[in-house]
RNA sequence: CGGGAUGUGGCUCAGUCUGGUAGAGCGCUGCGUUCGGGACGCAGAGACCGGAGGUUCAAAUCCUCUCAUCCCGACCA
């Protein structure tokens, strides 16, 4: 490709609505614009990008054994009505209607959709298992679309759906994923990490997430510095407490303790001049529309996740003030799990059962209890892991120091079971002639979004450092000839070497200054560059830059399809990639 | 949906407080000079100042409403 005719609109300065570097560099390196809040154009540039992160997918879908299939965008809503989704799923869920006044959606993910054409074609345990995927315009209305590409409401995902007659096939077809994600992100060139993520409103039984680590992610996630354990802080499971239960243990009785005007855990600890560990913080909840206490130490932070998952809920959300006055008798700040509300369930943190001797709010105004014995005084339904993990906590599976880290979501691995087929009478017959219920799992790759991540992940203050396997053009030759054609005929001579070797190159041979072209490269990205100029051309050589490191070399000429064949083979294998 | 901020040539912004009929830099067009890290000179094109209504002799500027965008929060396969 000749920049001459090539479509790049580069910005000198960065846009006034682009907050986080990807989409300041998407920008400015003309690889994107935006028509509207969450909805971007892909210019020229921002599409070969993504077109070879898709490729990649594409390819280790198809290595896996899923086969690619293209579904509709617009979706009817009986479908949705069918899972329930139609309501549950909220306004995330762009709903439109026809002519005819009938419903639709535009599609957020796809599992409606696929399963219904699956329960209308396989009928026969012969004929799976299946795995169909598709690489497609998704459309999820959120609530604040930010970040450009890294969270837009129009967006490209690939969704792949495996159908399979058992638990046991489910399971095979997820680690397949499982490690089709693993080599595809490899591929493409991030540093990311598969982690344990909740399933969250798509349901199912396990799901792991891929994270890019980067300083930017939305995700915290919590890994293990000696073992493979790297979890989403919603899904971090917390070590079982050590030591033996004593919430029985021997404890003064309750006393009740004048806290007026005291609400907060740091105001309570130091009006009674206590530390917050030894304080129960009571959390009321509404979970499907039932009222919910949760106990955790003063100093934790509850996991309303984990809480509602204990519980088996579809939704939870914190009481609002009307309802903690109705089942506490009291503002806000004074609820404690001694005397609430009949017929409020009260789970606890499992750690609490190794203390005693707590204390709590009395669901009194101004007023606090101590010498609070979980045991003798309230009723727990149930001790479990309610709490987040933290940083000084050891990791669960090996015992060893953890580290938070940042993250973007880029994959996402489901395992489904029979949550859709079961509601969408998706059946097949098995050997015995018995109808059973297809056993499901689902797995999506943000294909844009992974392309703002990689620029997350690369860059400097002059612009992307793309790794070669996704940059929009592997290479640029520069032609520095100015006035003198002998320059650019020689550039267009090594240009078609380049294209003779299979290298995705473009040559630029626009009637730049130097300082442009230079600088327009670095901000795009491109990660090899190669100058030609009057010197070079004199000496008989052409100056080679690696994008990422800024190591400069000098590659003959004469021979210049050769040497630059290692020096490309170097590049990659700097980036631990392979051409 | 709560809180905050911003809308002025393609882009980044000034001008708004204190009303007087629109500016700069970049980009774009032409000519000339320049030509190894976003050059310079000259000459141009390009804006009914987000929209509607109001106040006023006069509104980018004041008032009301509205739309859009961004940030924080809640939310989120």
């Amino acid at each position: 490709m000749r920049l001459s005719r090539y479509y790049i609109p580069t910005l000198k300065e960065d846009p006034a609505d682009a907050e986080v570097v990807s989409h300041k560099l998407l920008m400015r390196a003309g690889m994107v614009r935006k028509l509207t809040s969450g909805i971007y154009n892909y210019l020229p540039l921002g599409l070969r990008a993504i077109n070879k992160v898709a490729r990649i997918v594409r390819e280790e879908m198809d290595r896996a054994g899923a086969m690619e299939v293209s579904m509709p965008m617009v979706q009817p809503a009986d479908l949705w009505q069918e899972t329930g989704r139609w309501d549950f799923y909220g306004k995330e869920l762009l709903r439109l209607k026809d002519r005819h006044g009938r419903d639709y959606c535009l599609g957020p993910t796809h599992e409606e959709v696929i399963t219904d054409l699956v329960r209308g074609e396989i009928k026969s345990y012969k004929q799976l298992p299946v795995n169909l995927y598709q690489v497609q315009t998704k459309f999820r209305d959120e609530i604040r679309p930010r970040f450009g590409l890294m969270r837009g409401r129009e967006f490209i995902m690939k969704d792949a759906y495996s159908f399979d007659r058992d638990e046991a096939g489910a399971e095979t077809s997820y680690w397949a994923m499982f490690e089709a994600y693993k080599a595809a992100f490899s591929r493409i060139g991030l540093r990311f990490k598969p982690v344990q993520a909740d399933s969250g409103a798509i349901g199912g039984d396990f799901s792991h997430e891929f994270m890019v680590l980067a300083e930017t992610g939305e995700d915290t996630i919590a890994s293990c510095k000696s073992c493979q354990f790297g979890a989403n802080l919603e899904k971090a499971m917390v070590a079982p407490p050590a030591g033996d239960c004593r919430c029985d243990a021997p404890c003064p009785p309750i006393e009740q303790v004048d806290t007026p005007g005291q609400h907060t855990v740091a105001e309570v600890c130091a009006f009674l001049g206590i530390t917050p560990d030894k304080l129960v913080k009571t959390l009321l909840f509404v979970v499907d529309g039932d009222p919910v206490a949760a106990l955790v130490r003063g100093d934790r932070e509850l996991n309303d996740v984990k809480l509602r998952n204990l519980i088996g809920g579809n939704e939870i959300e914190m009481a609002d003030e009307a309802l903690v006055r109705k089942l506490t008798g009291a503002p806000v700040g004074f609820a404690g799990p001694v005397g609430l509300a009949e017929g409020v369930p009260v789970y606890a943190d499992a750690e609490l059962c190794l203390g005693t001797d707590w204390v709590a709010g009395a669901n009194a105004a101004d007023t606090h209890i101590r010498y609070l014995s979980l045991g003798r005084d309230c009723t727990i339904e149930k001790f479990a892991d309610l709490r987040f993990i933290e940083p000084t906590d050891p990791c669960p599976e090996c015992g060893s120091a953890i580290e938070f880290t940042k993250g973007i979501e880029v994959g996402h691995v489901f395992k489904l079971g029979t949550k859709y087929s079961k509601k969408m009478e998706a059946t097949f017959l098995d050997e015995n002639g018995k109808t059973q219920y297809m056993v499901m799992g689902c797995y999506g790759i943000g294909v844009s979004r992974i392309v703002a991540s990689a620029i997350e992940q690369n860059h400097d203050d002059a612009g992307c450092c793309f790794p070669p396997s996704i940059a929009p053009f592997e290479a640029v030759l520069i032609s520095l000839g100015g006035k003198d054609e002998a320059v650019d005929a020689k550039g267009d001579e090594l240009y078609q070497q380049l294209i003779a070797l299979g290298v995705d190159a473009c040559f630029d041979d626009r009637k730049e200054r130097p300082g442009v072209k230079f600088a327009e490269a670095d901000l795009i990205g491109y990660p090899m560059q190669l100058v030609l100029g009057g010197k070079g051309l004199a000496n008989g050589i052409v100056e080679a830059k690696d994008r990422k490191t800024g190591e400069k070399i000098e590659l003959p000429i004469n021979g210049f399809a050769e040497a630059f064949t290692a020096w490309r083979k170097e590049i990659w294998t700097r980036w631990g990639l392979e051409a």
